[in-house]
RNA sequence: GGCGCCGUACCCAAGUGGUAAGGGAGCAGUCUGCAAAACUGCGAUGCGGCGGUUCGAACCCGCCCGGCGCCUCCA
């Protein structure tokens, strides 16, 4: 059974959703105003995984990932550029759809927009107006903390113990310096909404309440996000929501750790970020390569945790990466060994074991690739015994339903090597062929003098050459 | 000042009371004409430090050290 940590009760918990079989989950998507960076990147991955994980454990789930297009960024960035906001958003939502599909993050089975839940917002506003939780001044709605005496479950702070104006001015109009703003009036040349407090914008907090309310009801299973959103925002949306519906709101809260440099929170304000899309023109190798050896190494940590980007970890994980599909590519061979599977259908029984126990224990991905990995040299072994057509089928199988678990595993050819530079070291398929027909006759005369200069010259090139025990050879790039 | 996360071998990284998974690198070996790949073997008497609880602790408690985050927007 599948156990999450809830940062609600601190502890882990088995997961129940409210009804059976079917999940209600929210996720808070990006503010769309510039491309994603690693750590956006992080965030949807996990979130997509825990999404696959319930699909692959038998439940129908609801997933809502929204997308901020009404904020300050957003206007600023507008109005630097000299455009409209509609037109920063649109760039940036397409760009995200584009640089996580590279990642094989799947969309989400609504993505709504803020923009296109005024109503609703509005509605919320004004039931807490007049549930008495907030407050209208100058055009200007607050929510009224200090009515809400569960303030702060979420993150575990007390009113008392949050120093308000250690680093912004507090506005004097408030009637607490945590109160936060429903709905701001707007300035001219800003977006705006007719509302009864006259023409602003929402605040931050009550588009995911109203977009998750609206879209997976007032009580929903899980609601995720980055650890920097328990506070404030997760613990706005909980006071709102709570307040405004007097049930509850999410059930499970999970939240994912931060990509680091050298230790450090990867951050727009630090400027120590990469964004995906650089990392991708930055990358020697092919795009689906790339995509997921991005994809292995932000599995290769447990979510919870912080995790360090750096040249070396993204080669690793390529490492790690060839290892299977080497392995792959050997399973799709036909090989005149004699045939032994006996022990094959076991091995991979307990490696979809020791995998979905893994998986449930708090979505564990670094556990269930070593459950991979340890298939990987089982597989091996018996491969050298001898497998049979079925049995090599049947390995193949386990890999890519396991694989698929995490978005890994799907490709049908690995590109080992460095992307082809145009006009530059291009050897085609069937050059390297004949190269190889070449060699082989080298071989067969004894000349290896002539057989290692060819694979020499296949060296240079970026091919590798692995000779198979029928004489004949396998090359990768 | 408050709240929280983290500290496991050269590197990455699991493990939340029962005696240190997995991977990478390295070294040695098997196979090979030689390679490559694969496989086998070797590697922390110890889990930041010091105390305590326990038959037993990396895991629980206390204190300390170090790194980071949040308390403004931030995945």
């Amino acid at each position: 059974m599948l156990q999450l940590f809830n940062t609600l009760t601190g502890k882990r918990e088995p997961f129940e959703p409210i009804e059976p079989k079917k999940v209600r989950l929210y996720v808070c998507g990006v503010t769309v105003y510039d491309y994603c960076h690693i750590g956006h990147a992080r965030s949807a991955l996990v979130f997509d995984v825990l999404r696959r994980y319930l699909e692959y454990s038998g439940y129908h789930v609801t997933f809502v990932k929204n997308f901020t297009d009404v904020d300050d960024k957003i206007i600023k960035r507008a109005h630097e550029q000299g455009v409209t906001c509609e037109a920063i958003t649109t760039k940036y939502i397409d760009a995200y759809h584009e640089d996580m599909g590279k990642l094989g993050v799947r969309p989400a089975s609504v993505e709504p927009k803020a923009t296109e839940h005024m109503a609703d917002m509005i509605e919320l506003t004004g039931t807490l107006i007049k549930k008495g939780l907030a407050y209208h001044i100058d055009g200007d709605v607050y929510f009224d903390v200090a009515k809400y005496p569960e303030y702060g479950r979420l993150s575990k702070r007390r009113l008392e113990d949050l120093q308000a104006g250690a680093r912004v001015d507090v506005d004097e109009r408030k009637r607490h310096p945590m109160d936060f703003a429903l709905w701001k009036s707007s300035k001219p040349g800003e977006p705006s909404w007719p509302s009864p407090w006259g023409a602003g914008r929402p605040g931050w907090h009550i588009e995911c309440s109203a977009m998750s309310i609206r879209h997976l009801g007032e009580t929903f299973d899980i609601h995720g996000g980055g650890m920097d959103l328990i506070f404030p925002h997760h613990e706005n949306e909980i006071a709102q929501s709570c307040g405004a519906t007097g049930k509850e709101f999410a059930r499970y809260w999970i939240h994912n750790g931060f990509v680091q440099i050298n230790q450090e929170k990867m951050s727009k304000s630090l400027g120590n970020f990469f964004t995906i899309r650089e990392i991708f023109e930055k990358s020697k190798w092919s795009s689906d390569v790339t995509g997921e050896v991005l994809r292995f190494f932000l599995l290769s940590t447990h979510y919870h945790g912080p995790l360090d980007f750096s040249d070396r970890a993204i080669d690793e994980a390529k490492q790690v990466l060839e290892g299977f599909y080497g392995l792959f590519n050997r399973l799709r061979e036909r090989d005149g060994r004699t045939e032994d599977d006996k022990s094959l259908q076991s091995v991979i029984d307990k490696t979809r074991e020791g995998f979905k126990s893994s998986m449930d224990t708090d979505l564990n991905t670094p556990m269930a690739i070593a459950e991979l990995q340890l298939l990987r040299g089982e597989v091996n072994r018996l491969l050298g015994v001898g497998l049979s057509a079925q049995g090599r089928q049947d390995a193949l199988q386990a890999f890519r339903e396991l694989g698929a678990v995490l978005g890994l595993f799907q490709l049908d050819r690995w590109e080992y090597g460095i992307k082809a530079e145009p006009g530059h070291n291009q050897i085609s398929g069937s050059e390297i062929e004949s190269k190889l027909v070449e060699r082989r006759e080298a071989k067969k005369r004894k000349d290896f003098t002539r057989a290692d200069a060819i694979r020499k010259e296949l060296n240079a090139l970026g091919i590798t050459i692995e000779d198979k025990p029928d004489g004949t050879s396998r090359w990768k790039r």
